[in-house]
DNA sequence: TCTGGTCATGGGCGG
DNA sequence: CATGACCAGA
């Protein structure tokens, strides 16, 4: 430890207050100013704190003015825990950071300065997902391609994908253009690029790849941002895709000191873009970097840090890294084999009721599951036992319809040319101007080449229009004119409480009687709330399309249901991890596609789980699920099997010890009868991972597992002997009809008035 | 403009 | 199975 520059916090040991908590490496990580740092950070390390002291060392020290530190994370939340943080660590000298953010605020910041350089204007609209899909449906409807076959969602995310790696149209080859409608991906992107320029917006990925193309071509504006940033921190390295390394390269070309933190192991967006390759050859980008490796892990008990870190060996390509502990004790890993779905939610439920007891505070206990249609059986369970939860994820507020109308209002106010915000709100509320309006409209503004807001005013002053249209779209446009007056003279807050007056959003609202017109009153009361502290329009406008988010944090005590995916970089004292069996957790994709990368994701997305808790972690496991309304017999995922020993201990309950499948295998030959052949066009859906499945069978994954309660398992699938094909049964619902095909419990049924249905058996009855 | 029925579809999520 | 998109018909 050497040359600590003299701050006024420092104490008699002569070390800053901000690194007196630090380990070893840490302080390192701190301290290495100069040249390229990789800081691998395994989970529960510190890393945030080694950032952030790293961050006030160099404002402390006087390397650099905080306005000369560039510092970047992927999330909202994570920019600001660091703001925090570092303020914490620097007090009332520190002046904010000001070009502390995620990517796209940061570019966003930037490109208001330089967008003519890209034909925009610096009031540019950015415009989310929901716009950009309406946006290429138009397109595509333009120019004739089938939406069926080649549909939005698709060229979306082709786009994305290529600008996600920094392509621009120019720049695709023939085989990314044959990706979409036969040849038709260049010229639709290229289509896509020349509307939102027509429209002043751009789209998320534009904000990176604009600013890219500017440093490209700009060198003057490189050198001016290269020249300001004397250190540049990133975090969450692992997460980086293409166009945001290019971006970053640049920017540290220069001067080269920069400093990137991230753990490989907790590489789970790949199919966002991310390359986790950028983080593995960090070291060839920059030579000579300095490689601190934070191991010491302060939050996990050493069973917990065993058994993830014994998964996660078994991935290869990682930069190997040995967590440690000094904290001893613990519970061991405990793994639970459930029979059903339900079986799963009620002892989750019944478990967390003990830690109640016990006086643990709920807001401590997360589930975490693969994926968000298994959040509805705990959602369901808690409920009935009367626990709190709360669900992190699907819908976020300024996802709401009332919030995208309101916005849409603002936006045509603050941005005329803003169409799609225009066709949002042209007849929201109701105000009898339809689709023959709007066809018009479109016509009208093609043939001027008028945003469609001024396309129809002058539409409106013509005869074109039935007169009550013309009437309508005059008025509304008349109001936009005062709005947009008012604006200069009004704050963000009141301009929307207006509006919504005077469009009659409140009055629609108060004269809708359903459940939900009270909650869509309320949360624009909270939008308008949340404006307050806007001066400007635009100001808020670009805070609600890149910052605002969803936390409005309820107090009370909840017990948290979530993804993994939302749990990356959170922690709790209680984990279960639920759904630990193959198709679900690893998911049916990532086996059938992707290969062997997809599935050490998954790994990695099992690593994050676990390493989630501090003091407890408890991963259950179905013997059967239905998925699709189909009941599938699964086996527990492959990564308990890789749990070691010592760290785990297993429990298993009188039904739920060995699934379905097991059963059936002893007793068949095909153990995938009852799932494969239940549908031929989902047997082959299954894909290559089932198929290997068959091939080579499972039969080592359960051997740690006590002897199934054969009774219980064998009852469920097991065809009903008085039942064969040719049968004439009886079906309450159906009526009579032939069996024609018994797989299982499932019948096919040939019925007299309903067709072919496929039925279960204990629903009918033997005919004579 | 609203309704009801049919049909396809079903991953993780941030800005 | 459950939900959403889309279309036909009142």
């Amino acid at each position: 430890m050497t040359d600590f520059a003299p701050s006024p916090s420092a104490d008699d040991t002569g070390i800053p207050a901000y690194a007196a908590q630090l380990n070893q490496p840490q302080q390192q990580a701190v301290l290495t100013t100069e040249g390229p740092v990789l800081m691998l950070a395994g989970a529960g390390t510190g890393k945030t704190a080694a950032l952030t002291a790293r961050l006030a060392h160099i404002v402390a020290t006087r390397r650099a003015y905080p306005s000369q530190i560039l510092c970047v994370t992927f999330t909202n939340k994570a920019a600001r825990e660091m703001r925090e943080r570092v303020a914490g660590h620097l007090g009332a000298q520190s002046e904010g950071i000001p070009w502390l953010g995620t990517f796209h605020s940061i570019c966003a910041k930037m490109l208001r300065r330089h967008a003519e350089l890209v034909g925009l204007q610096s009031n540019y609209t950015i415009i989310d997902t929901d716009d950009q899909l309406r946006l290429l449906k138009q397109l595509i409807a333009d120019n004739e391609i089938d939406e069926k076959r080649w549909p939005a969602r698709q060229l979306a995310g082709l786009i994305d994908r290529w600008k996600n790696r920094g392509l621009n149209p120019d720049d695709l080859d023939a085989t990314e253009n044959e990706s979409y409608a036969n040849g038709h991906g260049q010229a639709m992107y290229r289509l896509y690029q020349d509307r939102l320029k027509a429209l002043n917006a751009c789209d998320f990925g534009d904000l990176l790849l604009h600013m890219l193309n500017i440093f490209r071509r700009h060198t003057d504006v490189l050198e001016e941002y290269q020249k300001r940033f004397r250190y540049i921190l990133v975090d969450e390295y692992q997460d980086t895709n293409a166009v945001q390394y290019l971006w970053l390269r640049l920017l540290a070309q220069a001067r080269k000191n920069i400093c990137v933190v991230g753990d490989d192991d907790q590489s789970i967006y790949s199919w966002r873009g991310a390359e986790v390759a950028n983080i593995l050859r960090f070291e060839t980008d920059f030579p000579g970097a300095h490689v601190v490796r934070l191991e010491q892990n302060y939050r996990s008990t050493p069973h917990i840090l065993g058994a993830a870190s014994g998964l996660i060996r078994a991935n290869s390509d990682r930069h190997e890294k040995t967590l440690w502990t000094e904290v001893n004790g613990g519970d061991k890993v405990k793994v639970i084999g459930v029979w059903d779905a339900p079986e799963e939610a009620r002892r989750v439920g019944e478990e967390i009721e003990r830690l109640e007891g016990e006086g643990a505070p709920l807001d401590q206990v997360a589930i975490l599951v693969r994926a968000q249609y298994q959040t509805r059986e705990f959602e369901d369970r808690f409920i009935q036992i009367g626990v709190n939860y709360r669900i992190i994820g699907g819908f976020r507020f300024y996802e709401r319809a009332e919030i995208r109308d309101a916005l849409a209002y603002l936006r045509v106010i603050a941005q005329p040319q803003d169409d799609l915000a225009f066709e949002r709100i042209y007849n929201q509320p109701k105000r009898g101007l339809g689709a023959k309006t709007l066809e018009k409209m479109h016509q009208h503004a093609r043939r001027t080449g008028l945003p469609l807001a001024a396309a129809s005013l002058e539409l409106a002053d013509s005869d074109e229009l039935p007169k009550r249209a013309a009437n309508t779209i005059g008025d509304l446009m008349r109001h936009f004119f005062a709005w947009r007056e008012a604006a200069e003279a009004m704050t963000p807050s009141d301009l929307l409480r207006l509006v919504l007056d005077e469009t009659g959003y409140n009055d629609m609202l108060a004269n809708d009687r359903s459940a939900e017109s009270a909650g869509r009153a309320e949360n624009l009361s909270e939008l308008a709330r949340a404006m307050e502290e806007y001066e400007t329009l635009g100001d808020f406008l670009e805070h609600v399309s890149l910052v605002m988010d969803n936390d409005r944090g309820d107090e009370e005590e909840t017990v948290t249901i979530m993804t993994i995916h939302a749990a990356k970089g959170l922690e709790f004292d209680h984990v279960f991890c639920v759904g630990w069996e193959e198709g679900v957790f690893p998911s049916q994709r990532a086996i059938d596609e992707g290969g062997l990368a997809s599935l050490e994701e998954e790994r990695r997305l099992a690593y994050v789980a676990i390493t989630r808790a501090r003091r407890q972690c408890t991963i259950l496991h179905a013997a059967n699920r239905r998925i699709y309304g189909q009941w599938i017999s699964s086996i527990p995922s492959r990564f308990i099997e890789e749990l070691p020993d010592e760290h785990i201990e297993q429990e298993t309950t009188m039904t739920g010890g060995k699934s379905l499948w097991q059963a059936n295998w002893s007793e068949n030959d095909d153990p995938f009868a009852h799932v494969a052949r239940d549908r031929p066009d989902r047997a082959q859906a299954r894909g290559p991972g089932w198929q290997r499945a068959i091939a080579t069978g499972y039969d080592t994954k359960q051997q740690r597992l006590r002897e199934p309660n054969r009774s219980a398992a064998s009852f469920a699938a097991k065809p009903r002997s008085d039942i064969a094909i040719g049968a004439m049964v009886h079906h309450d619902k159906f009526g009579t009809g032939c069996v024609t095909d018994q797989e299982g419990n499932k019948l096919e049924i040939q019925f007299e008035d309903h067709g072919t249905k496929r039925v279960i058996d204990s629903f009918v009855t033997v005919v004579g």
